[in-house]
DNA sequence: ATCCAGGAGCTTT
DNA sequence: AAAGCTCATGGA
C-alpha cells in the first residue's frame, strides 16, 4: 500500500474500489460521525479526521508507525475489484456492488466490535451509535480529541445501573458478563485465530452472542470474511429480492451456504446496504 | 397508542 | 427442534 506522511497524519494513495463514506455509513462501525468535508471518529486508539479527495484517503492525527495498521482497518490492501468479478454471475449482487460502490469491510478491534453488536439486538443505528459513544465518553480513555472505546476491565468494573444509565437498557448485563468473561481469560485474539465455524461457536458462549451477533463480531472485528450474518434485512432481502421461500432461520442459513462463497461477509455487506436504501425492493417482512 | 429496531435467551409446545 | 414471549429504550 502507497502511503505517505505529512506531520499532520498519514495519506494513501491510488486507491481504486475505495468509497470512505460507504465504508463508515454501512452499518459496521459506529464510531464515525460527518464532520466538515469528511468524517470524525475514533479507531485503533487515535482521533482521526477521515476524508476522502479522488484515490487519495487522508487520515489526519495517524502517526507514520500506526499507517501499516490503519490500511488493514479499512482493509485497503485486498483486491476488491477481483472479489467483485467473483459476484458477476449474481444479477441482485451486482445490482448491490453498483449502488455500493467502494464498500469495504473493515477490520475493528475484535472487544469493541463484540460490545457493539451486543448492544445492536433489537436496536437501530442511531440508538446504536448513541450508546456506544456514551460509554466512550464516559468509560474510554482521554485522547487528543476523543475518546478511546472502554478496556474489558474497564466495562467489567462497571455497574448494570451506570451499564443502563448509557442507554444499554436490559443489554447491561450482557456487557458487563461479556467483558468479565473477557478479563477472565476468554481470547478473542485467539478466537480470531480459530477456524470460522469453530470461532463463532465459541463466541456465542458470550451473553448477549447469538449467531447474529457472533457472525458481526467475526466479519467486523476478525476477518472472517465468510461470515454472513443474517439479520433481518437479510431475510428480507433472501425473500424479496432472491424470492426464496424459506420457513425458518435453518432455511435461510442453507441459503446462505449454498449461494454465497469465500467472500460471504462482503457480499452481505453489499446487500444490507443496498437493501436498507431500498426498502420498497425488499420484502415486507 | 402501537410498532419497530443489524436478537438473544428462556419457556412452552 | 420449533415456535412463543419478554427484555429497555427512543423514534416514527
Amino acid at each position: 500500500m502507497d502511503w505517505t506522511f505529512d506531520g499532520n497524519g498519514v495519506a494513501f494513495h491510488g486507491l481504486t474500489h475505495f468509497s470512505l463514506s460507504q465504508c463508515l455509513c454501512s452499518g459496521q462501525t459506529f464510531r464515525w460521525k460527518p464532520y466538515k468535508d469528511g468524517f470524525f471518529g475514533v479507531a485503533l486508539g487515535y482521533a482521526v479526521y477521515a476524508r476522502q479527495t479522488g484515490q487519495t484517503l487522508t487520515l489526519e492525527g495517524v502517526p507514520q508507525s500506526a499507517a501499516e495498521a490503519f490500511a488493514r482497518y479499512f482493509d485497503l490492501n485486498r483486491d476488491y475489484a477481483a472479489i467483485q468479478t467473483s459476484f458477476v454471475n449474481d444479477p441482485f449482487l451486482s445490482e448491490g456492488i453498483r449502488y455500493a460502490q467502494g464498500l469495504r469491510v473493515l477490520r475493528q478491534p475484535p472487544f469493541e466490535t463484540l460490545v457493539s453488536f451486543i448492544i445492536s439486538a433489537n436496536n437501530n443505528i442511531k440508538r446504536i451509535s448513541r450508546i456506544v459513544e456514551t460509554l466512550c465518553e464516559r468509560y474510554g480513555e482521554p485522547l487528543a480529541g476523543g475518546f478511546d472505546f472502554p478496556t474489558p476491565e474497564k466495562l467489567a468494573s462497571l455497574s448494570a445501573d451506570e451499564l443502563k444509565a448509557c442507554g444499554a437498557g436490559y443489554r447491561a448485563d450482557y456487557i458487563s458478563g461479556a467483558a468479565r468473561m473477557v478479563c477472565d481469560g476468554f481470547s478473542l485474539e485467539e478466537t480470531s485465530r480459530m477456524p470460522y465455524e469453530q470461532a463463532r461457536e465459541k463466541l456465542t458462549a458470550l451473553p448477549g452472542v447469538g449467531l447474529k451477533v457472533a457472525d458481526c463480531a467475526a466479519l467486523y472485528g476478525m476477518g472472517f470474511l465468510q461470515s454472513f450474518p443474517l439479520d433481518v434485512w437479510m431475510r428480507r432481502v433472501i425473500c424479496g429480492v432472491y424470492h426464496y421461500r424459506g420457513r425458518g432461520d435453518n432455511d435461510f442459513r442453507r441459503f446462505v451456504d449454498t449461494t454465497f462463497g469465500e467472500y460471504a461477509g462482503i457480499a452481505q455487506q453489499y446487500l444490507f446496504h443496498y437493501a436498507r436504501h431500498h426498502k420498497e425492493a425488499v420484502c415486507a417482512r
